[in-house]
DNA sequence: ATGGCCACCGAGGGTGGA
């Protein structure tokens, strides 16, 4: 079993490279973030004809999430309960018996701005949440893109900005292994300097220039059956690609 | 050597991303 996620940064403009992605690497699930569209411009003919199911929720210019899976999306819950918010930045549903939550974390913009206040507020929401979710449901994946630089080894050593590396940032990605999640990636041996993320400016890509920003967060009793996790760089490498790329988690498909 | 972007809306730059 495959799970990955991806921000595509405008689901429409990305269509035709999510559509070759899922033909070639044929994830179970695929969390995406940054659709950029709203529910009823969501290319679901398209990704039907591809195989997969589509649970979504979107909003004109900004955010958007969906998860895409092979089997029908279950208990389909959008944005946080109780979480008063007009930004469409979650969408959770069970898969098999696996719940599977797709997040777009707030960008912060700036250490003490309001959005970063409301990065912080929107992140104790989530756990709050997250920890009611994990009393329901033992095998649970936390997946998208956070905004958050776990370690100092996730950014490239010349990040000088203090948005997605700072302290509070940081406590916040924490609590959320405190409540018995496990970073996949930091589960197996990894390259140095592997991102998910480069500016579009300054060569980033090209020079290495990035942070590690999007995660897959696993429950305790998934651990055990996680095989392998990787970013896979091929898509960013296209004509007009997305910033991000492609981050997957592969679990032994025996229990 | 430095640093040069991209997608959105909408009709020209302004906003936001990270």
């Amino acid at each position: 079993m495959k799970i990955a996620t991806w921000n595509v940064n405008s689901l429409k403009v990305r269509l035709p490279h999510l559509l070759d992605w899922l033909a070639s690497e044929q994830p179970d699930a695929l969390c995406l973030q940054e659709l950029k569209c709203e529910d009823q411009a969501f290319p679901l003919e398209a990704i039907n004809a591809a195989g997969y199911q589509a649970a979504f929720t979107g909003q004109k210019t900004y955010n958007g999430v969906a998860i895409l899976s092979r089997l029908p999306s279950e208990a389909v819950q959008k944005n946080i309960p109780g979480f008063k918010d007009a930004q469409r930045r979650i969408v959770a549903a069970t898969i098999g018996d696996v719940r599977v939550i797709s997040a777009y974390f707030p960008n912060g913009q700036a250490v003490g701005s309001e959005k970063f206040a409301y990065k912080l507020e929107w992140l104790k929401a989530l756990t709050a949440w997250l920890r009611e979710e994990l009393t329901q449901h033992p095998k649970l994946v936390l997946a998208g893109d956070f905004n958050i630089a776990p370690e100092n080894r996730d950014a490239h050593p010349d990040w000088k900005d203090e948005i997605h590396v700072s302290v509070p940032e940081r406590e916040a990605f924490q609590a959320l292994l405190g409540l018995g999640l496990h970073d996949a990636f930091r589960l197996f041996e990894q390259a140095e300097k592997s991102f998910s993320w480069w500016d579009y400016r300054m060569m980033a890509f090209r020079r290495n220039f990035g942070l590690r920003i999007d995660h897959l967060l696993i429950s305790a009793p998934l651990v055990p059956t996680a095989q392998r996790c990787w970013v896979d760089k091929a898509p960013r490498k296209l004509e007009r690609p997305s910033d991000h790329t492609p981050v997957i988690v592969e679990f032994s498909s025996t229990n």
